[in-house]
DNA sequence: TATGAATGAGTCTTCATTCAT
DNA sequence: GATGAATGAAGACTCATTCAT
């Protein structure tokens, strides 16, 4: 037989960090019910034990990974904003940001996983709560908090209808709530608007 | 032994429901991770084994119980946009409902539990799309379809962070969006816009 | 394949019954350190299942295990006081009593493993208690209060030294001890005492 | 890295006997089920390495740690037929010293886990007749060998009871028993015996 | 038909033990 | 040697599902 199982060589913070994006990446893709010890140690490439090794329960591990989900959040919006601020923090730019982060439906799948787990998870809604908060405070500079406020509330439908949705909202449409919101008025004359 | 078992009396239709009323009671409070055959039975007040008798697996039976949810984001709507109606569809008359609609937690709590469990949830998401494309419905004789499908994908937010968040939209806040997105005037003169 | 897998008939109060004593007999044997849900189906010819079905715990089925040694304990307390009072009562009764119960090693071991397990278990040691309370309250007919304590006494000292030492007490100081504490004169003389 | 590993001075006799006492301490404390080798390294104060470099297994360690447990029994007796003997071996010395015994629970209990850990083990059974052989031998210049062994078995009815039961024995019936198994007359007369 | 006992698949968790560093 | 990361064997526990009654 050829089954000489070789040890993996020593790397704590290594072994932990790839059974977090592990637990991130199920999580995202199929939701923290299908997480299990199991499923997360085939996808990380190391043996069971590793995933009790460095995580004292699997609420602990969900967490992690549900931690690794946000920080990619938040680094997917602190990307966004920045490319805001290089625009101008116009309505424009506003509005192709949102167009170009619901193109990309992994990021957007991994934004509603977060939601849904949020939403029984009092401890997951802490860190929802820092991302909006930190999203509104990247917009006042470009409106009120008012229309932040709006702004968020926006983007947190689109995340979810997107993921939701077969047909999700149209780049014209984002164009036409951003402006609304922002108070800015559309190149095109509003031609959609009620009769 | 003389143990006489008192068996249910028949009423098949009015079990089931029962279940699929404890079933939808225990996801919105809980989620889909939580539901088991015991807790759904418990809760419904009938033995075991009729949670298995109308339900030949608990993947029907949770089906079953988000339908019921549905179906009550469904009426939910159904009530405000006839209110809505009442009021003459005024942006004043949307903004008033959604308020209302965000008072009522347990009824957002329920609405949130249902878009957790369509986020990983194929099925499910095919109801969610229902009960949205029939909100459009009921928008736009009041106002354009890309305006309406802005209303519903901030009232989507609207829900989500009402149920995530600590510090939910303000009245004033809904009022300011709603009149944006409808291109009404604020009475108020949107004092609380950008310089 | 003959994999005929037949399922057993119902019977809730014998499968739990035949559970327990399963329990009890490894306890009596190994102790309660090697009690496990798998080696008590084993024993008891239930499958693994059936151990968890009715006892929600291990703990519940440690003590449900402890619980019919305490039974059986009393039982043959039980036992041997009547026959003791059949007697008369007598030093010789009790002695005589005593020894037969230090010749049944399948008892003492189990009263044995019963003391063992009491030590670090709080619940049990209440059974244990009960067990003493009882057996005093049965000599007290025969003699004083301070002598059915030093009987008991004696009796425990016996039991644990019969489980642990290969050469357990022999009768002449059974008889010996027993006449003692009971202030009976021995008829003998008691040749064995102190010169 | 400028991370420098400090290591343990060299000290294996040291280390080891700090596991064998920790080791000894748990026994003592809560039983030989919950003896894991993390818990003896944290007691101890050492790396978890130490405590399977020192013992190849965790029924060696195990027994290392009833061996110290036996030990202090040993001195404990030690000590006690010392005292007895400085105040002549009367029954009085003998029934104050056991009084003086129990009312060290911290000894007491840790006698009596080592007689729970001897139950169902050959190997600690074997330590423990010696103690009691050591007992007897210590008590024949006072009194004849039945006299000895009686005293012993009560002895060690005295240390499982005194840790079981809330009431354990109280001085006066220390003092009668002693003084009837020793065949000595008590001062008060005996006003306690049966009619 | 209605019920819940019976069963086993699968999950979480603990921990002894090995062995790279 | 000394250390603790790596690993898997095994135990506790949950629960969907089947099916006798």
């Amino acid at each position: 037989m050829s089954e000489e199982r070789t040890r993996a060589p020593r790397d704590p913070a290594g072994r932990k960090k790839a059974i977090e994006l592990a637990a991130a990446e199920l999580i995202a893709h199929e939701g923290t019910k299908k997480l299990t010890h199991r499923r997360v140690a085939e996808r990380a490439g190391v043996p069971l034990g590793s995933t009790t090794q460095y995580f004292s329960s699997i609420d602990e591990l969900r967490h992690a990974g549900l931690a690794v989900l946000a920080q990619q959040v938040g680094e997917d919006y602190e990307g966004m904003f920045r490319r805001i601020r290089e625009q101008g923090g116009t309505a424009d730019a506003f509005a192709n940001e949102l167009v170009a982060y619901l193109a990309d439906m992994k990021q957007v799948n991994a934004d509603a996983a977060f939601v849904a787990a949020a939403v029984h998870d009092p401890a997951i809604r802490a860190l929802y709560r820092s991302a909006c908060e930190f999203a509104i405070a990247q917009c006042v500079p470009f409106m009120s908090e008012t229309q932040a406020r709006a702004f968020v509330i926006y983007l947190d439908g689109l995340t979810v209808d997107a993921c939701l949705l077969d047909n999700p909202a149209r780049p014209d449409d984002v164009r036409f709530a951003v402006h609304a919101i922002m108070g800015a008025a559309l190149d095109d004359g509003g031609c959609n608007l009620q009769p």
